[in-house]
DNA sequence: ATTATATCGTTGCGATTGCAACGAAAGTCA
DNA sequence: TGACTTTCGTTGCAATCGCAACGATATAAT
């Protein structure tokens, strides 16, 4: 029977092509100029939110999977943006921390991101931005909702 | 002097977020059922939409990678839901059609893939979703823009 | 017609991914 | 204390990815 179905108009589609295209964006600035991947731009932008963070602790925050914030971790470790260290109280945890190399590197990535979100949300108006923020979080709602969708925020994955 | 910076309400990071969710609650339905990928799903539709095609053509429409395409198309075709043959007019094409099996397999797959759509969307005023694509296509707008992104429809990548 | 250029689809390659399994280190309960 | 369970981070593995290079075909230029 198959219905007439337009992929161009459907919504998950919508939201994975125009996030695509977002990101791309992003990291020419952050790829190219330091060769970050998108996870390790997320570690690194996290860490300095969270100061000192576990793997686990980056797993949440940027709801990457946990042996990829590991490699991401690895990879930058070996380029000298983040030192590990074992945890104090809990010996599993790992304590990861900002070089002053991932500081630089961050206060030299972190402005043109900003930049490129702020481009991207100039010329919307305080109602439009807010709809949209509100649209967002309702799919959020309804996915939380959706036995089959994935938690918001996962313990182990 | 890294300015204080929250991943959670940075713009790309919540697309990419909600986008990723929504994917991943998609490929719940298809990729069990049916073992599909992201890739695949889309070509499936697409060419249920466009009838016949060639690679190039499904590259464009669902903006996937035309290598991408080529894999997908290929574990498809044996999988038996495409078939391929040499374009008549122009030999360097590939005219790709579904089969009567990627037909039953497409009828199988789209209802639940808008039935989550439509809950998505319900309980959203016609004004919001109005808003919504407007955002969107505002996003699209900059980034046509913008010479450091890639352009919306990309001939060869 | 011949040469040069462009397009299409595939494939080799190295890198990355997710998943599952693992050892090490807590935590729990009797 | 000792046995069992859970959590944390890493790693092996197979699958997938993107990029670049390629052969084949078509188009353009002279």
């Amino acid at each position: 029977m198959s219905t007439d179905f337009d992929l161009a108009t459907f919504l998950p589609y919508r939201l994975a092509y125009i996030s695509e295209r977002v990101s791309q964006r992003l990291s020419a600035d952050y790829g190219k100029s330091h060769g970050l991947s998108v996870a390790e731009w997320r570690v690194l932008v996290n860490l300095q939110y969270l100061g000192t963070a576990s793997v686990r602790d980056i797993q949440v925050y940027t709801n990457l999977e946990k042996s990829r914030v590991s490699r991401a971790v690895a990879r930058m470790e070996s380029a000298g943006l983040v030192a590990k260290r074992a945890g104090a109280k809990d010996a599993r945890l790992v304590e990861i921390g900002l070089t002053k190399k991932g500081v630089a590197t961050l206060d030299a990535i972190l402005p043109p991101a900003i930049k490129v979100e702020r481009g991207l949300l100039e010329g919307l108006s305080d109602a439009q931005r807010k709809t949209f923020n509100e649209v967002i979080e309702h799919f959020h709602r309804v996915l939380d909702n959706d036995p089959d969708a994935k938690p918001r925020y996962e313990a182990t994955r």
